[in-house]
RNA sequence: GCGGCCAUAGCUCAAGGGUAGAGCACCUGGUUGUGGCCCAGGAGGUUGUGGGUUCGAGCCCCACUGGUCGCCCCA
């Protein structure tokens, strides 16, 4: 047994598993440059007070799953446990308001909650985080679930799930929980379940979304709070479920979907996947039209999604899907004697230079067992040169899938597995 | 943070309290220079860690660590 492993609800993601992540992170970078997102890199870590207020006090996250820690300095910093903070953050102290609005950015990168580990929840898992920032207009918003839409669907993903809901603004959202909800909640307290009495007392929102079996006939009842939005509000989330329809993208309305962060206002959503278990979502997202003012910015608004990697590549190996294979040398150099393998070694550099991928075997070992390494490593073609080939400037090429070998000269081989090599990776 | 299950070779798993094994993978061979299949051999373990019970512990007990499933929460 190693000595030393991974901390625990981290991992390592071995080569076998990287056709997969490189998979959906190419595919995500094309669908988010294909809606006009760019790029941005954010520190891991940043000043603890950005996500204290950024992400909310009462958040589970920040009551007791952030990562935080004093620098050598005495600043008390906090590894990001999500982006838009650390997003927002930059838009402000970069003065991105003097950019034309919105400004869309994308980050991908590792966040990390102390959470206890299970099947498809880690300590640091990887996010693609995308922020449309400085746009109110619910187009956003359907932008925003329409690239999360397309990503899935990218991928080949069967049975993902939209659920939407709207949670109001500062000004509807109190009154209906104050005036509505809570009164109504009180009214059949004794039908709750006690986690969810208590949450009654601290977060009267979340009772909405619980899970308890006792609760359900209460919250399947509870008065929505879709039907206590202000105009405004009831008019945006009006406008985002038209553009939904309009383009056919399937979702499902969920009056009791809350989010677990205190900057969503208006739109929420969360995107599920099958083949996960308990921890089954896969994306997620909303409005937080607050969030840059909480953050010392000009009232901006702005939406965004987040999707986790290793749930999608879960979710992805759980379908069966089959990711496309990562490039690998495609010539393998067999030699036998000293001056075979140099020989080997000078045109595998030709080779290499012309832009092929080239292995060359180390040692000195059988003709025989460098063939077997050839053909675990992948190779398309060995080249094989001894004493007879050096003698008559040649060397004799086998093609492994046919078996087919044919002398070359040697000064002619670069082009003639050029030739070969890219013509056949250029039909379709 | 709470509860259930689990921990033996790189991987998947065996081994009624009595000398730790198999398959796969890896390496080397199967005459003189040719892969995959087959055959033979080799290497690889203080049985997660630390205690305890016992003449004797991979096996029984306790704690810890880690995994897993669920609660909670979320990606």
């Amino acid at each position: 047994m190693a000595r030393y492993q991974a901390p625990r609800g981290t991992q390592d993601v071995l080569p076998e598993d990287q056709p997969y992540w490189r998979w959906v992170l190419g595919v995500a970078h094309d669908v988010a440059a294909r809606y006009g997102f760019q790029p941005i890199e954010v520190p891991v870590f940043e000043e603890t007070e950005v996500f204290v207020r950024g992400v909310g006090t009462g958040t589970d996250i920040v009551e007791k799953e952030m990562y935080t820690f004093e620098d050598r300095g005495g600043r008390s910093l906090t590894l990001r446990p999500e982006f838009t903070a650390g997003i927002v953050r930059a838009y402000i102290e970069h003065g991105m308001r003097v950019r034309p609005q919105p400004v869309k950015l994308y980050a991908v990168g590792p966040v990390f909650r102390y959470e206890a580990p299970q099947a498809g929840r880690y300590r640091q898992h990887t996010q693609i985080s995308c922020e449309c920032i400085g746009e109110a207009d619910p187009l956003a918003d359907f932008e925003i679930m329409c690239m999360a839409w397309d990503l899935y669907a990218a991928l080949g993903f069967q049975a993902v799930q939209f659920q939407l809901n709207s949670i109001g603004c500062p000004r509807c959202r109190p009154p209906y929980i104050r005036d509505v909800l809570v009164p109504y909640l009180r009214s059949r307290r004794e039908e709750l379940n006690a986690l969810d009495v208590e949450r009654l007392q601290k977060n009267p929102l979340r009772v909405l979304d619980t899970k308890e079996p006792e609760s359900q006939a209460v919250v399947n009842e509870a008065p929505s709070i879709t039907a206590h939005l202000c105009p405004e509000c009831s008019e945006h989330f009006a406008q985002l479920r038209f553009y939904l329809d309009m383009l056919e993208r399937p979702y499902e309305l969920n009056p009791r979907l809350v989010r677990g962060l205190d900057y969503y206002t208006r739109t929420v959503f969360e995107v599920t996947a099958q083949g996960l278990g308990a921890q089954n979502a896969v994306g997620g997202g909303g409005r937080y039209d607050g969030l840059v003012e909480v953050l010392g910015g000009p009232p901006t608004p702005g939406v965004g999604f987040a999707a986790g990697i290793e749930r999608i590549v879960l979710a992805l190996k759980a379908q069966g899907a089959v990711p496309p294979p990562l490039p690998a040398p495609q010539v393998f150099f067999v030699h036998r004697g000293r001056l075979a393998k140099d020989a080997a070694v000078a045109l595998a550099d030709q080779v290499r230079r012309r832009g092929l991928g080239a292995l060359v075997a180390f040692g000195e070992r059988s003709v025989k067992a460098q063939m077997r390494q050839a053909s675990k490593a992948g190779a398309e073609y060995v080249v094989i040169i001894g004493d007879d080939e050096l003698a008559h400037g040649e060397v004799q090429v086998k093609h492994l899938d046919t078996g087919r070998q044919e002398a070359v000269v040697q000064a002619e081989l670069v082009a003639w597995l050029h030739k070969r090599l890219t013509a056949a990776h250029s039909a379709p």
